[in-house]
DNA sequence: ATCGGGCTGTGATTTCTGTCACATTGTGAG
DNA sequence: CTCACAATGTGACAGAAATCACAGCCCGAT
């Protein structure tokens, strides 16, 4: 895959670089890419599908944070990146996923050479930054009704299928995913759909539900 | 007061240009420095005091999420720089505060030429997003006795306050103010904190809590 | 077709948190 | 000292969410 397409930004120089010291990595979905407490040998740019990233707790918890898509990449390993530091989060695919593993020892030298990867670095962090204050602000100030609202949009808008007729978009998830994912059990999402279905705002099937 | 020790790393060109362009502003306690939606025209640099920064919704609820103390910046105010867009957040002088401001036209032009000034802006945001990713654990795994613990301990160990006795620290708050901080209410706050001084982690006072 | 396992629906119960109401206490201004 | 007011204590109640228990359903493998 022609990667340059989705890194458009990229210097002459720099995409020789990267071409040179990169590797490509496919993941298949729902393969951890990254765990927590793992070391960080390569910041990770997306190629294509998507990438999940969990905020996990001692027991088993996982809270989904954000999505990473083609031409994004993991803010966390830019910046650990430094001091071979262990990863704070856990990434997973979502779908099917390529990615290109940049080494971390390049990123000093590359933040200093490369204006384009300068501004990609800052960007990404002003991203990520701003996505984990909506982040912060869905679970201090929003119920679990909303905060599931919030979640079907964002997953609809993320992996971007839609229904047969076209008339809205559609997510394949079963409750126990979404109740995972928001770090809530599955009877309580179920309840709640069902509320959403009464309302007219979705119409559930089995591991799939269609937002109108 | 002289602004260079608090910020030792800095190279001498650097000190030069904040010297010459840079402004020193005081805030006293409970002042607010900065509002949600307000545009932002520089970047502060703390030199003395406590600063909190805080995430606001729409029906006055807010909620701390980090401190910022000498030595410490604004990452938000470093990236949102570029764009001169609006604050996310708002920040509040806890302790009076000294601040120097420095003009965000300037942060791409300090960028490219200061090294200390680039690994400052790098460090002050992965130490940002550390603390955004705890913020998150807090809220999302912790129910809001154990998140009262978290905020007492950082609390005390931020305004560094001791007892007279020398054998613990001492918060000067109202149940009101941390209840606001935490996005509670008074209530719930003084029957968990009751329930801490059963279990002998704390002494109640008024307007003063003591950490055993 | 049927069997079994993963989904989904639902009631009952408990815990946590927020809210209202009101009593009590501490402290500083006059 | 006394008064006013802020801070704190507490009971009653409501709603959100987690948990347990179990029933019914769908679908693919055999």
């Amino acid at each position: 895959m022609n990667w340059k397409e989705i890194f458009p930004q990229f210097e002459p120089g720099l995409i020789e670089i990267i071409e040179k010291e990169a590797v490509q990595k496919s993941f298949k979905a729902d393969e951890i890419i990254m765990r927590t407490g793992q070391y960080i040998k390569s910041t990770a740019l997306v190629l294509q599908g998507q990438i999940k990233i969990y905020r996990e707790n001692q027991d088993g918890g996982e809270f989904l944070m954000y999505y990473l898509g083609p031409g994004q990449a993991c803010a966390v390993s830019m910046i650990c990146a430094l001091q071979s530091e262990t990863s704070e989060i856990m990434a997973k695919a979502e779908e099917d996923t390529e990615v290109l593993m940049v080494p971390v020892q390049l990123m000093d030298d590359l933040m200093n050479k490369y204006k384009s990867w300068y501004q990609f670095v800052i960007q990404t962090y002003r991203s990520r930054f701003d996505e984990l204050l909506s982040v912060v602000d869905n679970i201090a100030f929003h119920n679990m009704d909303e905060r599931l609202e919030f979640y079907l949009k964002r997953h609809a808008d993320k992996s971007g299928k839609k229904n047969t007729a076209g008339t809205g978009q559609v997510i394949e998830l079963s409750h126990q995913q979404i109740a995972d994912d928001l770090n809530s059990s599955r009877e309580v999402i179920s309840r709640l759909l069902k509320k959403m279905e009464q309302r007219n705002r979705v119409k559930l099937h089995r591991n799939m539900i269609e937002l109108l």
